[in-house]
DNA sequence: GTAAGAATAT
DNA sequence: AATATTCTTA
């Protein structure tokens, strides 16, 4: 007998749960099995040709933690009786033919020849961790589902990844969930005890470093020049240089989803951009950083007199390296109403081309000076009902004056030159006091469901509803809120930022789908590509999300970008 | 020698 | 995952 006991590995981890006794007399299956046993469970494997053999051998040998037994039907009697006493887990191995074997009765598995690598591991899952059985259940399952599920599963976690990266990469807060108020009470004393200790980049941080790319653009931005803008001296240039780092592959990682299928990579790598796509990354990046750096500095200076900003200066300093801001002749918001309508450009080719020209470089470091310098064609609002997304855009009219400027009144103005030459510009002024408080008060209005945007003419916020454009040549800063249904900007769709509520209806979408119609494949046409969702009405007030395949001009409520 | 970027370590 | 550190390169 002991000249059939084999002992296969050498380099097996002993544990306690002991060898695998392996009962069979077909040297072809033990060929192929003990190897797979062996790099599978990491133990040893004992191998003997017949049931009376195997009684012996488990009779000396006290260890034997798991019987996978083949037996002839003529011992299986004799051999159930020998095992009874004790409590080994045994699994029978047998034919297909013959699986109603008396054996299979005590078994809690049970493996059939021929036997695959996955038969084996679900074998010793079953045994070994029998607590896991559940969790293979669903595995299994998942996997007769094939692309369908796997679809909606990377589509899901993509969808949860991005919740919070590109949040972040925003340096806005993911409003992915309602909190109670001592929920939300706990959660601002964790995170400000976070930044205040532990966290290098807190969110002001971020925003200035934001700030100060967009100020210097993708090429300029290094680590000196951006901590210079910064200047903030409990920062290394190291640290920025890390920081840096880490922004890119994020916005690499952004624009890699944007670029699957609607964009086409040359080999000077620029992009074309179909003109009909709206560009994602809006000016209003720089108008967030702005606002989001006045909100700062206002919570600094109220609560802590100490904490003293220098971007101001640093700002006012760097003149010369502030974005030019062209401007469009007669562009103005006022048709942009607030009960629907979008801005519509007059002249709808240049405009695209224009759009085309907008998006060469899609990368968010670069956005604003971008959509600022080709901001410049004639604009009217004749046409209506055609969106171009250029209502998030922060728009530019001429005036005769050369200075940036804010009237504080009902509302608020800025005045800019045709040509706005930056070093012409009065950043001190925008920076001060008085046009942190214009700005503030805006941001207080409409908190994140609004935009800037520079109007021309001397209308009020209010008459930016029904009032015609006025014929002068001063222009208005006023709030854009958004409509239900409006064009939404990229970056607000992906963290769902805009409307909370969206990503739980999404989620429940999903779920349904999963659950309803788990043998129902999504269209092999959606595949692949790229996933636009639309709500069917402006607000899902029930589950049924449209699934449109593609983004279109026509279906922009709301893109969601798969990567897969 | 400095600065930046890539890669790696913590 | 976020940040720091080390290694390379210019």
């Amino acid at each position: 007998m002991a000249e059939n006991m084999v002992n296969l590995t050498k380099n097996s981890i002993p544990e306690s749960t002991g060898v695998i006794l392996l009962i069979d007399h077909d040297a072809v299956s033990v060929a192929s099995l003990i190897p797979m046993l062996k790099q599978r469970s990491h133990k040893d494997v004992m191998r003997v040709n017949g049931a009376s053999e195997a009684i012996s051998v488990i009779e000396k040998q006290k260890d034997i933690g798991l019987v996978i037994a083949n037996v002839e039907l003529s011992d299986s009697n004799y051999f159930l009786t020998a095992m009874h006493q004790k409590e080994i887990p045994l699994i029978p191995l047998v034919n297909i033919k013959e699986a109603s074997d008396l054996l299979t009765k005590r078994a809690c598995f049970c493996l059939k020849k021929p036997i695959s690598e996955n038969d084996i591991n679900n074998m010793l899952q079953h045994v070994v961790a029998p607590n896991k059985r559940q969790e293979l259940e669903k595995i299994k399952i998942a996997e007769k589902q094939e692309e369908s599920l796997k679809q909606i599963q990377t589509f899901r976690d993509h969808i949860r990844r991005q919740g919070t990266s590109q949040s972040s990469l925003l340096g806005r807060r993911p409003l992915n969930k309602t909190f109670t108020p001592y929920e939300m009470y706990l959660k601002g004393k964790s995170i400000a005890n976070v930044e205040r200790c532990t966290n290098v980049w807190t969110r002001d941080r971020h925003m200035k470093f934001l700030a100060a790319i967009s100020i210097l653009g993708e090429k300029k931005s290094r680590p000196k020049a951006i901590l210079e803008i910064m200047n903030d001296s409990n920062l290394s240039q190291r640290q920025v240089a890390s920081h840096l780092q880490k922004y890119k592959f994020q916005v690499e990682r952004i624009s890699n989803t944007l670029t699957r299928n609607e964009w086409k990579s040359t080999t000077d790598k620029t992009f074309e951009y179909p003109s009909d796509y709206v560009y994602p990354f809006k000016a209003s990046n720089l108008t967030k950083n702005f606002i989001e750096y006045f909100s700062l500095r206002k919570k600094k200076a109220s609560s802590s007199s100490t904490v003293q900003y220098s971007f101001k200066r640093a700002v006012a300093e760097r003149k010369d390296k502030m974005p030019k801001f062209h401007q469009g002749e007669t562009s103005n918001l006022h048709s942009h109403s607030l009960s629907g309508s979008s801005v519509s450009a007059s002249n709808l080719d240049a405009f695209q081309k224009e759009s085309a020209e907008i998006c060469i470089n899609p990368n968010p470091c670069q956005p604003s000076s971008y959509v600022l310098e080709t901001n410049k064609n004639p604009l009217d609002m004749n046409q209506m009902g055609e969106n171009h997304g250029l209502s998030q855009d922060m728009i530019f009219s001429g005036t005769e004056s050369n200075h940036l400027g804010l009237d504080s009144g009902e509302t608020s103005h800025i005045e800019t030159p045709l040509e706005t030459e930056t070093n012409q510009m009065d950043w001190d002024w925008f920076f001060s006091d008085e046009a942190y408080a214009i700005l503030e008060d805006m941001t207080v209005s409409e908190t994140n469901r609004t935009q800037v945007g520079l109007v021309s003419g001397e209308t009020s916020s209010a008459d930016l509803e029904n009032v015609a454009p006025p014929e002068n040549n001063t222009n208005e800063i006023g709030l854009v809120p958004y409509q239900e249904g409006d064009d939404i900007p990229i970056e607000d769709l992906i963290s769902f930022d805009t409307d909370p509520i969206s990503e739980m209806y999404l989620d429940a979408w999903l779920e349904n789908y999963d659950a309803s119609q788990r043998d129902a494949p999504l269209p092999a046409s959606c595949i692949g590509h790229d996933l636009a969702f639309t709500l069917t009405d402006s607000i899902p007030h029930d589950h049924s999300l449209a699934m449109h395949l593609e983004s279109t001009s026509t279906t922009r409520n709301m893109h969601i970008l798969s990567t897969r």
